[in-house]
DNA sequence: CCATCTCAATGGGGTATGGC
DNA sequence: GCCATACCCCATTGAGATGG
């Protein structure tokens, strides 16, 4: 493979291409002729062994697939051909795969099935897959067998085991010794799946262990195999899936095999809905979102190779694939633009934090989305909080905001404004969460501690902000300057690398203009000691 | 029960960039 | 210059949550 980021890794930048050798667009066309013709997960089992088959990165090959389609689909506008092309695709990959059909059930599948499932169409799929009326074909039934068996058997899969997209064969049933690569030929579970189906795009249900969150779910399901019974209540937070899930999937759990009927009509052979099944939707539990916010503030706002080494750090501490890391960041960012606020430039490199347990924050840790707000970014980071108030905060201030110069001494003292301010809504909701909240699991704990560590950062901030202000009120230059190299560590670091950004941009140590506002703002900060 | 909202997931368009 | 790759942006879908 000749990847230029894998050359010069140190100066990896955006926009620096694979170039598939010869070998390797084969393999891909090969590939895309035998169902890889969309990014959907229902495809990502074929990319994942693309990618091993060509020793390509997943992405690479996932993003290959789109280009690919993209092409097709503008050839196919060029020969007034419409979609022909792409369900052409389709259809002979279909009916080919409906003529092999037979010969690819081979006997050691029929074998797998009749000794695992019993009577032929009954499977161990949870009733919310089968809602989606694409997952009850016979066919998936042998391959989610295959996958739910090997799950209760592994005793050893645990959260871990989904810190990297499993391999195939790692989820492969014991009864079927799948060839690799399974598309030149041989009889695998996989080209069954994917030969079988004539729409073998939304609609197919992907081979399940390469959904996260289905990892999430057998997670789950392995969790309530190997220890006592657990009310599918709240989780701790490790689980990605939501509530609901889990009590379907606890429900599914006293469902027996022969209790669940599939549709033998199987009416994904004729739907082209995008329905999914529920376990496709990763659920992050507030505690992930906490994390990817702590990656984002430190630059986790791309996704490209750029970040490449954040996405992949924080996908490996949530224990999920980077895709999904890269989609939240994506829809973030959609939020942002939404919400007016501009994004975070990218930051390349490893993210550091002090400590990487949200569990614990220490005095000196940076407070979650508070530690860069003197970057003028992150404090849309700060405010994007889920709830309104804090937004609307935001939207309030935009006027303060667009006053300042983005890296004069107003525009920090603004900011820190708007983060006391907001340090004392979060105080404020903590406060009247906490009230109600029964001081027994984890998840209050955590408040607690947060909240602990946000009081101690509030009162800092908050004399810090005073002094300064009555320095800049003064025009006390030197108390300012004493002031701000009294910062805290961390937003001392953020100030200096303002000033510096400015030094750099050829602008002269500013002085601390704009009384104007300070004042309105020191007349909001009486208010608020009010 | 229904309407509404949120958000993960997906595909497609536009385009920058690098290799040939 | 052309084409392939990579990235970003956007619209859309649909599951789940929530409120009336």
């Amino acid at each position: 493979m000749k990847c230029a980021w894998q050359l010069n890794d140190l100066n990896a930048s955006m926009n620096l291409r694979s170039v598939f050798t010869a070998e390797q667009q084969r393999i891909l066309e090969r590939y895309y002729e035998c169902g890889m013709i969309n990014q959907s997960k229902s495809c990502f089992q074929l990319i994942l062994q693309c990618a091993q088959e060509t020793k390509l990165d997943f992405s690479v090959v996932r993003t290959w697939v789109g280009n690919k389609r993209r092409k097709l689909a503008s050839k196919a506008d060029q020969n007034g051909a419409g979609a022909q092309a792409l369900s052409h695709q389709h259809v002979s990959c279909g009916s080919a795969g409906a003529l092999v059909a037979g010969s690819v059930l081979t006997a050691e599948i029929a074998a797998m099935r009749s000794i695992q499932r019993g009577p032929p169409v009954t499977h161990l799929l949870p009733p919310q897959a089968s809602s989606s009326s694409s997952s009850s074909s016979p066919l998936s039934d042998v391959i989610l067998m295959g996958i739910y068996a090997n799950c209760f058997d592994a005793t050893v899969h645990n959260r871990t085991v989904t810190k990297s997209l499993p391999s195939h064969a790692e989820m492969e049933p014991p009864a079927v010794q799948r060839k690799s690569p399974i598309i030149p030929g041989g009889s695998s579970v996989l080209k069954c799946s994917q030969t079988l189906k004539p729409f073998p795009s939304r609609d197919v249900i992907a081979p399940s262990w390469e959904s996260p969150a289905s990892r999430a779910e057998l997670r789950y399901l392995l969790t309530i195999n190997s220890e006592a019974p657990q009310t599918p209540g709240k989780g701790t937070g490790q689980d990605r899936t939501s509530n609901t899930t889990r009590q379907n999937i606890a429900a599914q759990e006293q469902i027996t095999p022969r209790q669940v009927t599939s549709d033998v009509s199987a009416p994904w052979l004729h739907s082209n809905s995008r329905k999914r099944t529920l376990q496709d939707r990763t659920q992050f539990s507030d505690r992930d979102v906490y994390t990817l916010k702590r990656y984002w503030d430190k630059g986790m706002t791309s996704l490209g190779s750029l970040c490449k080494e954040k996405i992949s750090a924080a996908a490996c501490e949530l224990s999920v694939d980077t895709e999904i890391i890269k989609t939240w960041i994506g829809n973030r960012r959609r939020k942002y633009r939404l919400m007016g606020i501009e994004i975070p430039p990218p930051k390349g490199g490893p993210v550091m934090f002090p400590n990487h347990s949200p569990l614990i924050l220490e005095d000196e840790r940076q407070t979650p989305e508070l530690g860069e707000a003197s970057e003028h970014n992150d404090l849309g980071s700060l405010c994007l909080s889920d709830d309104g108030a804090s937004d609307l905060y935001l939207k309030e201030n935009d006027d303060v905001n667009d006053e300042s110069d983005g890296s004069t001494p107003a525009k920090h003292v603004t900011n820190l404004f708007i983060v006391e301010r907001t340090i004392f809504e979060i105080l404020w909701n903590s406060c009247l969460n906490m009230n109600n909240l029964p001081p027994q699991n984890e998840e209050v704990q955590f408040l607690e501690n947060e909240l602990r560590s946000q009081k101690q950062k509030f009162s800092k901030l908050k004399s810090f902000t005073k002094s300064l202000l009555i320095a800049v009120r003064n025009k006390d230059r030197k108390k300012q300057q004493e002031l701000l190299a009294s910062l805290p560590q961390k937003v001392n670091e953020d100030w200096d690398l303002g000033l510096e950004n400015h030094r750099e941009s050829g602008a002269e140590m500013p002085t601390i203009q704009k009384e104007s506002s300070v004042s309105e703002e020191e007349e909001d900060m009486d208010q608020m000691r009010l």
